[in-house]
DNA sequence: TCACGATCGTTCGGGTCCGAACTATCTGCA
DNA sequence: TGCAGATAGTTCGGACCCGAACGATCGTGA
């Protein structure tokens, strides 16, 4: 997983390191990569358009699902959002103590949990998301315009791969 | 940024919500799917290869990065991984405490930070990297081949474009 | 020689991430 | 009708993630 180092030079200390070992580099690079970039753009995006309302990415993301589809059940949400239902319990007291969206215990199933945007949160959400979009745009302004179908592409392939 | 629904089911309600927007979708797909897969591949990193050393997925790239290249200061390892210097040092203290590296104090710059890794250390990344090149393998097995440089590259780009 | 600004790493507080274990609820079958 | 198995969400513990603030160290210029 190169970084700093150039490819060539991480590359070339690898199979120093591996002599002999049959390595896929290629599979290697856009693992590596694609941590990298995850990380690298969900900080940039933390620290712009979300920091001016004081929101995680996965926040974000929770929040979006929800104000999309109009309500939805946790389940729903966390297969939407590709984060547990551990997790997406944590991620909804935070938003639900900002008084975004609420939580209430569905009708005909005792068992599931059904969310709503409170006038609030669907208010952040509509004055958020044409500034998320442009900072969206910032994230993948150096991909040329007719390859960014294929860059999606490639990235759902690797979920699905890898999905359980 | 779909998930289980459909792109054009998302589509068409995202338009529907945002009527007049200028959206731009293809950014979109790319940000909201380099979440997933990066979400989804970790998740399966660290349930297959990484459980059985019990590592995380970061735990693993630092000591990758401090292995690949016989030692290192952390500032040039938060650099190669990515990480900030805050989640470096939680990460470095786990490992330490794992008996897999040391950490020492810079002879000639009391500010520097040397890490390297212990004999137990080098074992486990000399046993473990294989494995886990063939993970890597897995990851990206939904992708043709001659696809692989391309993506890396696509990933590359946005790591460019949103690095501070 | 000293003071100031820069750099490095750590700590803190708040947020996320998930597997395992738990409680509550529902469904289907005997 | 009752029970067992499945499903849903929450809690817990441990690990990560980072900005801000802090203390320690270094380098430079007056």
């Amino acid at each position: 997983m190169p970084g700093q180092h150039t490819l060539a030079e991480t590359e070339n200390q690898v199979t120093t390191r591996l002599a002999g070992m049959d390595l896929d580099f290629d599979a290697m690079a856009v693992t590596s990569n694609l941590f990298r970039a995850a990380n690298s753009a969900r900080n940039y995006l933390e620290r712009t358009v979300l920091a001016r309302v004081n929101l995680t990415w996965t926040a974000f993301v929770v929040l979006w699902v929800a104000w999309i589809w109009e309500t939805g059940e946790t389940r729903e949400i966390a297969a939407e959002t590709g984060v547990s239902k551990a997790t997406l319990s944590g991620v909804l007291a935070t938003l639900e103590g900002r008084g975004l969206l609420t939580r209430t215990r569905g009708k005909h199933d005792g068992r599931l949990v059904v969310v709503e945007l409170t006038p609030a949160g669907k208010r952040v959400m509509k004055r958020l998301f044409p500034e998320f979009n442009a900072a969206e745009r910032e994230v993948t302004r150096l991909i040329a315009k007719e390859h960014l179908g294929d860059a999606a592409q490639y990235l759902r392939t690797i979920t699905t791969a890898t999905q359980v």
